[in-house]
DNA sequence: TCCAAAAATTAGCCTGCGCTAACCTTAAAT
DNA sequence: ATTTAAGGTTAGCGCAGGCTAATTTTTGGA
């Protein structure tokens, strides 16, 4: 395990090739294309650091050197990271359902957790947690993805729609300000709401949530993906 | 994390100071001094190479720079050995209890795991599993030494003699063949036996499980700890 | 007491993986 | 068309933490 050294025990300071792969694996699925600066963002390292490391990582095989727009993942590399993600997203299934850990605090926790899963261990689990399709915040275990089909993100609703929320992107995983924001509002799978009014020019959106009414700015309404069609 | 780099997933090469300290904690208490030699072994590095971990540890404050008899653990090293042994236990447990992982398989993938343990878990962990005194090897959390009294190696227990299995010792669960054994053959903590003969030439000793009997060298028999005084 | 085995240490080397600073592209914006 | 900003890369550096080989202690017999 990357290390301190020290006598303190500070979150994981250097991402692992697996956080890499993680992250990549998810803007290739959602944006298309992966970009380093953005990458060394959320991984909180300097975009050199990122240059070096797709080096290693194209050496050992995990990234195609560039084929115009950027690099990708191999073969290889997409079954890693699909491997790490779905123990991340049992990991966090066992926190939030054996140990009652609250949504907001179970990122962080399956992230240093996911990378000692066995491939046995993440058979037990699948089995004591019945298999399930999506994570805690609802972002699908790869290989799943059709399950999302027909959820959007929030900005798209328009006004007076009502709505049930489904999922909170991972990368909105990434502020658990927002996330814990989130969860002490009540937004969270399963939540109905609908869409009170939108202010397009500074960019923020409201909703309301059974009795109170809450407001949300749009990068993070982009993060929060629902399910339309619901029958008042 | 301790990383191969390549695309392989293999057991975490590299030692990180927990490990060191969790071995020398446990060293410390059992035989009263740290060996280097010895902890090169467990470790499975290099002797050299440990010499240089205690320079860094010592620098560290983990470890008293050698006061006559070898290196010790401060008492900063001793919370922090305490701490790592007490998730590596906990974690053991919920493998146990929730995932129903045999207890020959618990020690590899608790270790994995054990470092990445926040606090908050760590109490979760503790209330899930009703605050365990021992681990399910029966070995005992730190603080917790006093229910290991009168426990005593099977070989200083005299042929004829009743006995209960309470603990083995941890030093036996960094082998996974003998645990495998152990386990194979139904002598694990709560199992009844009784001492048929010893052969204290060729190091070697007979016990009754039930109607079969199992032969045990030694250095096996040393780390298998029982309760005397079962009445018949 | 002396010697051989065991234990410990030092030196020199390697990789992983961070960092800053400086330098290229490319693409959009004046 | 030129400028600026964003993205990407290279070079040079540091530390953690392994390794082997070659000493230098210690220590426990004979």
């Amino acid at each position: 395990m990357p290390h301190t050294g020290k006598p303190e025990n500070q979150p994981r300071p250097t991402p692992t090739v697996e956080d890499y792969l993680m992250t990549m694996y998810v803007m290739e699925r959602d944006y298309g294309e992966i970009i380093a600066a953005r990458l060394a963002e959320m991984l909180n390292v300097a975009p050199a650091t990122v240059a070096m490391t797709f080096r290693r990582m194209e050496r050992d095989q995990w990234l195609t050197g560039k084929g115009r727009h950027g690099v990708h993942l191999t073969e290889t590399g997409r079954a890693a990271a699909s491997s790490v993600i779905r123990r991340h997203m049992l990991t966090e299934w066992l926190l939030v359902k054996v140990l009652k850990v609250p949504i907001h605090k179970t990122h962080d926790e399956a992230h240093n957790i996911e990378h000692a899963i066995s491939p046995e261990l993440e058979e037990r689990m699948r089995e004591s947690l019945g298999d399930p399709q999506v994570c805690p915040h609802g972002n699908p275990f790869p290989g799943a993805e059709e399950v999302t089909r027909g959820w959007v993100p929030l900005t798209e609703v328009p006004v007076g729609e009502k709505v049930v929320v489904r999922r909170i992107h991972e990368f909105a995983e990434n502020s658990p300000e927002l996330l814990t924001f989130l969860v002490e509002q009540g937004i969270l799978p399963g939540s109905q709401t609908e869409v009170i009014e939108t202010l397009p020019f500074n960019q923020t959106l409201t909703i309301r949530l059974g009795e109170k009414q809450v407001t949300l700015g749009y990068p993070a309404a982009r993060f929060l993906f629902v399910e339309r069609a619901v029958s008042a």
